[in-house]
Order: C-alpha cells, then sequence, then structure tokens
DNA sequence: GTTCTGACA
DNA sequence: TGTCAGAA
C-alpha cells in the first residue's frame, strides 16, 4: 500500500522525464492534451510525473513505436479519468491492473489502423507489422 | 536556467 | 513533431 503511495507521488519534473523515457517535451504534452497521463502540477503550474507517469509514458512510446497512434492508445490503455494520480490526494487508489498487451490484441489493432485511411504511412506500419506477424 | 502555452514552417 | 515567441 505504502508503495503505491509513493509510486503515485509526483516528484520530477518534465525534463527529467525526457531523459528517463526519451521523449520529447513536446510529445509528452501532447499525450497530456490527449489525456493519456495527467501529471500534476505544482503552484507555479509546473509538470510533476509520478513513477506511474513515467511508466506510463513508456508504456506509450513502445506503442507509438510499434506502429499505434494516439487513438489506438487510447483504446488499449486504461482510462485515466480519476484524479487518482496526485500526490496530495491518494484516498482509495484502483487497482493497477496489468495492462501488458497480448500480441492478438496490437494485432487487431494494427489491422484496424491498416484499413483505415493513411496514406504514405501504410507502407511503413504493413512492414512493422509484418515484423510481428512473423518474428517476435 | 527551466518550463508553459499557443502557433506555425 | 520540431521549434520559436513571450511570459512565469
Amino acid at each position: 500500500m505504502a508503495d503505491e503511495l509513493r509510486r503515485n507521488m509526483a516528484l520530477f519534473p518534465i525534463g527529467i522525464v525526457m531523459k528517463l523515457t526519451d521523449l520529447t517535451a513536446r510529445q509528452i504534452r501532447y499525450y497530456e492534451q490527449h489525456e493519456l497521463i495527467v501529471p500534476a502540477r505544482t503552484a507555479g503550474n509546473q509538470r510533476l510525473f509520478s513513477f506511474n507517469d513515467v511508466e506510463r509514458l513508456l508504456e506509450i512510446k513502445s506503442l507509438i513505436e510499434k506502429g499505434v497512434n494516439i487513438a489506438g492508445i487510447k483504446q488499449v490503455m486504461n482510462p485515466v479519468s480519476k484524479e487518482s494520480d496526485d500526490a496530495t490526494l491518494v484516498s482509495e487508489q484502483s487497482e493497477v491492473k496489468r495492462r501488458e498487451l497480448s500480441d492478438q490484441q496490437l494485432h487487431r489493432l494494427l489491422k484496424q489502423q491498416l484499413l483505415e485511411k493513411r496514406p504514405g504511412r501504410t507502407s511503413m506500419i504493413e512492414g512493422q507489422l509484418s515484423r510481428f506477424l512473423n518474428k517476435r
């Protein structure tokens, strides 16, 4: 339990998170706009990320690299909704279940996106998709 | 020095 | 996504 609290405790500014995740500030803020993450804020409106946020970002990064777009990630990742990840209000933390993607889910998602119109990017996705279908 | 928001090549 | 501006 105490571990949960520490995990959701906002600690580092975006600069640290950038190094930890290899994402640019632009991307991190962009993902926040799309509600993929909900970092806490300091009095000065600075973002403060928790370990949970960082893990979340790594998840997102992983999916992005697999060719999944924001919409797809939203479908796969658990809704952030509740103010569950601020360091201030740590009342009844929801069970952060294991949200590891099965290849089946990923394939379905990629296939779905392949069907959506998207000139230019299709070829790249096909390549990555075929890598999944075969290797890995 | 860092980060924030909004906007545009 | 990168990057610049103008303000905290």
